[in-house]
DNA sequence: AAGAGTTGCAACCGCATAGAG
DNA sequence: CCTCTATGCGGTTGCAACTCT
């Protein structure tokens, strides 16, 4: 740790938030709670910019803005992590690697701040303590002989491996001009293209890449472009009908429905792959549990939850599908490709 | 008791992106 | 298209509280 005359050095050269000088920054004071509360509360959220100047708080408007969100938002839920939020985010860590955003989305009253510090300060050490590599999930590999190559671990992993993580300016935002665009031309990417490995709750397309968003992107496109909207596991076979929402009434939904679904899916799908490793002699009727359809959406930025897949017909499919393939894998416990 | 070291979390910063003009 | 502005995100820092020696 640094001493504090290392950090206020650090800090002198740092430039003031939002280039303006005399404003206010560092803890906020009661009395400036109240006015942001009140004022989003009379005035809603938006143009923080030129809030702090019609609220009266000296302060910039990026300040006002995480004030809120991370604080004064009724929608906040202050205290300790239940068990079962650090489940969920663990869950969600492996599956979307350090998107914050996402992960606070899927669970409710939690800020993407507070999840962020929760697993820097607690759960990151908590995996490491059990010998496993919080970044990628998988078991710290401890080698006497750094010259020496280790063997792929893959095969005796108790936990399905993560979405590996690309570096950070690789990962493609959901509108990347680097996703292809799924037109007709030979050199892009088609829906059918997209598989899903041999690795449970792993998702890969046929080119290698498994990021999320990077799916999300695809999926999308490939809606946009009403082209085959079949997607295939990697031994070829057909797990999700898309083309039926072309059938459906009222083709509204957004891509975001999509993948919220999908994302649904494949964290139910760990739900019920725990509970059965949980309980070795299975419970007949069992069914994996919903944790996130039920949840509220509170962050409008991220992927909505109000179509769940119970509601829309192509949900179900995706979620039979998933289950079928993925727990297949999860219960073999062998990524045999 | 006191200083040093550590921890936890609020707040800040820089950058990327969307959208308006 | 291009530029500008607003917003959102993830990484990092600052510092109070706590623990250790």
């Amino acid at each position: 740790m640094a001493s504090s005359s290392s950090k206020n050095s650090s800090k002198s050269t740092k430039t003031p938030c939002c280039g303006k000088v005399g404003l206010k920054r560092g803890p906020w004071t009661p009395d400036e709670d109240e006015l942001l509360a009140n004022y989003v509360r009379r005035e809603g959220e938006g143009r923080w910019r030129t809030l702090p100047k019609r609220a009266g708080l000296l302060r910039c408007g990026k300040s006002c803005r995480l004030r809120w969100m991370n604080y004064l938002r009724p929608s906040v839920k202050r205290g300790q992590i239940a068990p079962d939020e650090e489940d969920l985010i663990l869950r969600l860590h492996r599956l979307l690697g350090n998107r914050w955003s996402l992960i606070a989305g899927r669970i409710p009253g939690r800020t993407d701040n507070e999840i962020k510090n929760y697993w820097n300060t607690h759960l990151s050490k908590k995996l490491i303590s059990q010998g496993i590599d919080p970044r990628t999930h998988k078991p710290l590999l401890i080698n006497p002989n750094p010259n020496e190559v280790v063997p792929s671990s893959s095969s005796v992993l108790l936990l399905p491996p993560p979405v590996v993580e690309p570096p950070a300016s690789t990962v493609p935002k959901p509108i990347n001009p680097n996703i292809p665009s799924l037109d007709n031309s030979s050199t892009s990417i088609s829906s059918h293209e997209i598989g899903f490995g041999c690795n449970n709750n792993e998702v890969v397309d046929n080119k290698g890449n498994n990021d999320l968003q990077y799916l999300k992107g695809i999926s999308g496109a490939a809606l946009d472009n009403n082209q085959d909207h079949n997607l295939k596991n990697s031994d070829g076979l057909m797990i999700m009908g898309l083309q039926n929402m072309e059938e459906d009434h009222d083709i509204e939904y957004n891509n975001d429905d999509i993948f919220s679904s999908f994302l649904n899916s494949l964290i139910n799908e760990e739900v019920f792959v725990h509970q059965q490793h949980q309980q070795p002699q299975p419970q007949p009727q069992q069914q994996p549990i919903n944790v996130i359809n039920s949840l509220p959406d509170h962050h409008h930025h991220q992927y909505p939850l109000g179509s769940s897949a119970q509601t829309f017909g192509y949900g179900v499919i995706m979620e039979a599908a998933f289950s079928s393939s993925t727990t297949h894998h999860a219960f073999n416990q062998e990524p045999d490709c």
